[in-house]
DNA sequence: ATTATACCCTGAGTGC
DNA sequence: TGCACTCAGGGTATAA
């Protein structure tokens, strides 16, 4: 499911649901997800209170008021339901946790392909550690703050800039609907190397990359397979997209020509050849 | 060190 | 209807 906009729907959900309350019980219907639970996952968080439900790159955090974090990553298919505790359960073959607050819900995470996961650390320590410590700034944290470091790390790399804004070291948070929808915004083209590109190109390429999550986080983000706000209601960026997944359709910019598919790391990436130089 | 590839896993969609 | 095959929002461990 999850990029940014995705996890960010996500998580403002959560933060209604649970910051100030606790979970009353925790199921977990597997020893899995990508990673094996912490040995004693539920005791440790039963009946402790949740301070905040932040969210860093593609990762919610949610901070309880004993110092402890939990990590949770929503993976490829993910998804979280917020539901009244008093409706009767609907059981689902991938529904792992349910998480029962102290309030009235129901939490579930439900991971078809199980490549999420949550893991426990130190809240104090989180930032030292890996993945954090190496990730790169917020891409919607003010321009003059994060520009410099943004340029810093793409004159650095030869890589070509669709690459490069997948890559979680050098921007947070960015997956690949919307690397190619904000190359199309600022007509830079995905195959061009990073280091190529002038401070003009990578100020006009985050301001458009700010402009798109803006706008996607707005619409709830894109469904499209397992994405849905935890209220169940689907999110509608997808109807914006002007190329992702709309190879040899018009491209809207220039009317002229059909816009492309190619793969770059296995990875598909959709431009327009004519405006996108 | 940087960059590319393989892989984890299930389900949906396509073509025969 | 069924089977084989491809592809999907991510991240990480390897290899080159």
């Amino acid at each position: 499911m999850p990029e940014l906009p995705e996890v960010e729907t996500v998580r403002k959900a959560l933060a209604q649901t649970l910051e100030g309350n606790g979970f009353s019980q925790i199921q977990i219907n597997r020893p899995d997800l990508r990673f094996p639970f912490p040995t004693g996952f539920q005791e440790q968080l039963q009946d402790q209170t949740i301070l905040a439900v932040r969210r860093r790159a593609k990762y919610l955090l949610v901070d309880f008021d004993h110092g402890t974090t939990l990590i949770w990553h929503l993976g490829m298919s993910g998804r979280v339901i917020i539901e009244n505790k008093d409706t009767r359960p609907t059981p689902y073959p991938h529904d792992h946790v349910i998480f029962l607050t102290s309030q009235n819900h129901r939490v579930i995470y439900r991971d078809p392909r199980r490549f999420g996961f949550m893991l426990l650390t130190s809240t104090a320590t989180l930032n030292n550690t890996k993945p954090f410590s190496i990730l790169g700034p917020e891409p919607l944290e003010p321009l003059d703050k994060i520009m410099p470091i943004f340029i810093e790390r793409l004159q650095k790399r030869s890589m070509p800039i669709k690459s490069a804004l997948l890559d979680q070291n050098i921007i947070a948070g960015v997956g690949n609907i919307y690397a190619s929808e904000a190359l199309w915004q600022a007509r830079i083209s995905p195959l061009k190397s990073a280091r190529q590109l002038t401070s003009i190109e990578i100020e006009r390429l985050l301001k458009e990359l700010q402009d798109v999550l803006q706008r996607a986080i707005t619409a709830g983000g894109s469904t499209l397979r397992d994405h849905a706000q935890p209220n169940g209601e689907a999110g509608y960026f997808q109807h914006s997209f002007k190329v992702y997944a709309q190879q040899g359709t018009l491209c809207q910019s220039c009317q002229i020509t059909a816009l492309e598919k190619i793969i770059q790391n296995g990875r598909a990436t959709y431009y327009c050849i004519m405006c996108q130089v």
